[in-house]
DNA sequence: CGGACTGTTGATTCGAATCAAAACCGGTGG
DNA sequence: CCACCGGTTTTGATTCGAATCAACAGTCCG
């Protein structure tokens, strides 16, 4: 892996483990290929059986399932530096989507060399573990989200994930960060339609707790700005706490 | 750890892992401290920062968050076998609860001691963040059921999963299982009012999909038998597919 | 200019929550 | 043995949040 590929899985894996120099550099020289993928590609499908699995280099990305009758739920969505199908490597079969949200560089990385890193350096498999398990945490917070807040306060709170996910990674600042998501991705992720969205995101306009612009973008697709005017009281309308993020290193 | 308390962990592992003898046989090895949790009681309470993981030897439990304005939403339900609260292995802080919803015999396994297991044994290490990854692919199923279907739907998914995963350890057949949980129990499971899971539970009845029944018992609590009557027809009402639990172990 | 996607608005319907009360059930204690 | 009690299930009436349906406006793009 080139040092530049290697430095957004560095940094988000640095955010919450403790690497040494070895580990750095056994990490730098994983085998990768690189890939450009358009906006709206599938990365991996619902059924595929992965050999590699992906790292999200450049761009957004998001996990969904579809039931039977059609609808989507969107069950994560991904920034830089994260691997969000790194449980490929354990669980051979996907069992939902990995949508690119922008156009994305994607960093295949195969299972043989992950599995061969895990073995030599412990300490790797650990982080990548822990990385998996944040991803649940996350999961299960989602839940809380689409269970029992109310459209307001669910939507408040994913725009608050967001952020701050976003800001650990130095892709925001003052409340305000880019992500060229849809009214249509949110009430995905939200499970509300993509109407009562729009509502919604009135509502806190309106209550001047955000604001939210399409910027132009070179490409086809919009650039939303989110811009998060009062922070504190939008977690506390969201009932937000980042303590579930696990965002601190560990023993 | 006494041969009869690794019998369920790993009856639970060998489900959807490989394991040799050796594995076995370290397992059983496992130092162990067992004690009883009575029905209702919090095992390992959100915000803790535990030095041992907890494995469910007899028994039900479940996780659950609960929001500030005090509504509880469960996100997931374990049975014998399990270790609800592995993740504690790489997570220090408990970002949920974990409840015993029967009276429990839980197994106390330090930190340290499986830590020692995973270096000593990367197949085991492999087969435990597998399990952490598949209780990762229910959350997800778990947040389209919430975030998705009718109410419905979502009830017969529930208990569609729960047949599955309890029949698996031999603890259902026929459609037939036992569970000993309240109506409030369910609608937090689902992200409903109790009283909703109420009517649910009488359609489903005069549908003649599923029977519940109270069985006494020999404790304060009662017992309810679930019998699926059509299983067909509620995967088909509930759009269940099991590929999302993982059953089948992996190379 | 036309077309596709996205955002916005209004009218209406519908599913589920809420509120309130009653019925039920096993367990406890007088 | 029976009266009471707490937790649970059930029922009915009502409200409410969000979905749905439908149309229209805005914007980017070919």
């Amino acid at each position: 892996m080139s040092a530049s590929l290697a430095t957004a899985l560095l940094t988000k894996l640095m955010l919450s483990n403790h690497l040494d120099g070895a580990d750095v550099q056994a990490i730098q020289r994983l085998p990768i290929r690189t890939q450009d993928v358009k906006a709206r590609h599938v990365i991996v499908a619902d059924g595929d059986r992965s050999t590699e699995c992906s790292l999200l280099v450049e761009g957004f990305a998001f996990r969904s399932k579809t039931t039977p009758d059609g609808e989507r739920q969107t069950v994560s969505m991904h920034i830089p530096g994260e691997i969000p199908d790194l449980q490929s490597l354990h669980l051979n079969v996907m069992d939902h989507d990995l949508i690119a949200l922008t156009p994305c560089v994607i960093g295949f990385i195969s299972h043989g060399s992950l599995k061969a890193l895990n073995i030599e350096r412990p300490n790797i498999a650990a982080a990548l573990w822990r990385t998996t398990l944040i991803d649940a945490a996350i999961l299960r917070e989602w839940i809380v989200n689409v269970g029992r807040r109310s459209a307001t306060a669910r939507t408040a709170h994913l725009l608050l994930a967001l952020h701050h996910r976003l800001r650990a990674i130095g892709m925001a600042q003052d409340g305000e960060f880019g992500l060229p998501v849809t009214q249509t991705d949110l009430a995905d992720c939200l499970g509300l339609s993509a109407v009562h969205v729009n509502r919604v995101l009135q509502l806190l306009r309106a209550e001047g707790l955000l604001t939210v612009s399409r910027l132009p973008s070179g490409r086809r697709r919009a650039r939303s700005e989110f811009h998060l005017l009062q922070q504190e009281k939008l977690e506390e309308l969201a009932g937000f706490d980042p303590a579930y993020l696990h965002q601190q290193p560990e023993s």
